[in-house]
DNA sequence: GCGATCTTTAACGCATACGTCATAGTTTGT
DNA sequence: ACAAACTATGACGTATGCGTTAAAGATCGC
């Protein structure tokens, strides 16, 4: 018996959603889904049979990392490229681990992975280290000028005393 | 005695640097110094009686300060500027520190300042934070590869072994 | 099966952050 | 005082990251 109730376990977590209401979701304009998917940010969803886009619940998670790398990490698209390539690296990788044969060819990409991985965190490591430099330089300058601050509330405090 | 050494003592940390070596030693082009001028991150320098410009050793450290927070921090130039300006707002303050009047007008300048290096460090927690993570899901992606990459070693050591 | 509301591609527009000449004036060493 | 090297000020060009129509087709509710 295959009921439409089934969805709900054969099609599981097969949810897809046309690019407007991922675009409500992400808070990303429809232009912007079209133009990381014409650059490879994004693979090309499936399509309805007139030609209406569908994207995943994977899709929209994707979507939510790159702006992530975008907006609070400052990474330009060509690198978040990169990133999310090696992304997909790793999820042809887990989709063909049937422990077969080309076990060297495997391997390789696992290499290649590995490489994009690192270099990954070289930069975030990079910036995190900046970062925390800037950090303290602010808090440091917070505290001084925050000193500054109840000094010269004193002083005033102090002349409308004199004034009374 | 005002003895050509003297400038040593008089002048000490009056050393000039013309544009092209400004350039050379930050890193970037006499274009970008030009342009951050313009655009009003970099004050405006001193000049030769011919117009070159000549630099003080602040300024090649404030354009250090600029570049580190667009390239490792992604901040935009409207944004850095506006962090400098605060920046001078504190310069000024401390040229100003003649304990005399007008105290309330400088206490204002110090809430300004003080907003301003909160609203910078609110930014940069943010980012530190989203940084955090991804440092955290790198790892932990690069550790998962890495056991992968173990067990495709070991197969492939068996499958030789096998062989002979 | 028809209108209201999606969505499609294509094409031009725009702000940011400089690069790249071109042309002219400046400085320095000898 | 003259060439070589440096710098100044435009002015136009360019890559990134989308925004904004425009024109046409697709989907859904009734």
């Amino acid at each position: 018996m295959t009921t439409p109730a089934s969805e709900d376990q054969a099609d599981a977590k097969a949810a897809r959603y046309q690019i407007g209401e991922v675009a409500d979701r992400t808070g990303v304009t429809q232009r912007t889904l079209r133009f990381y998917e014409e650059k490879g940010l994004l693979r090309p969803p499936e399509r309805m049979d007139g030609g209406f886009r569908l994207y995943s619940e994977e899709d929209v998670q994707r979507i939510e990392y790159i702006r992530r790398l975008q907006q609070y990490l400052g990474f330009t698209l060509a690198e978040i490229k990169e990133m999310v390539e090696a992304e997909d690296l790793r999820q042809q990788i887990i989709a063909t681990f049937r422990p077969d044969r080309e076990l060297p060819a495997r391997l390789e990409r696992v290499h290649r992975i590995i490489g994009a991985l690192e270099r990954q965190l070289e930069v975030v490591d990079h910036k995190v280290e900046a970062l925390a430099e800037m950090q303290g330089d602010l808090h440091a300058k917070l505290e001084r000028v925050t000193a500054r601050r109840v000094e010269l509330e004193n002083a005033i405090a102090e002349e409308q005393a004199g004034k009374k």
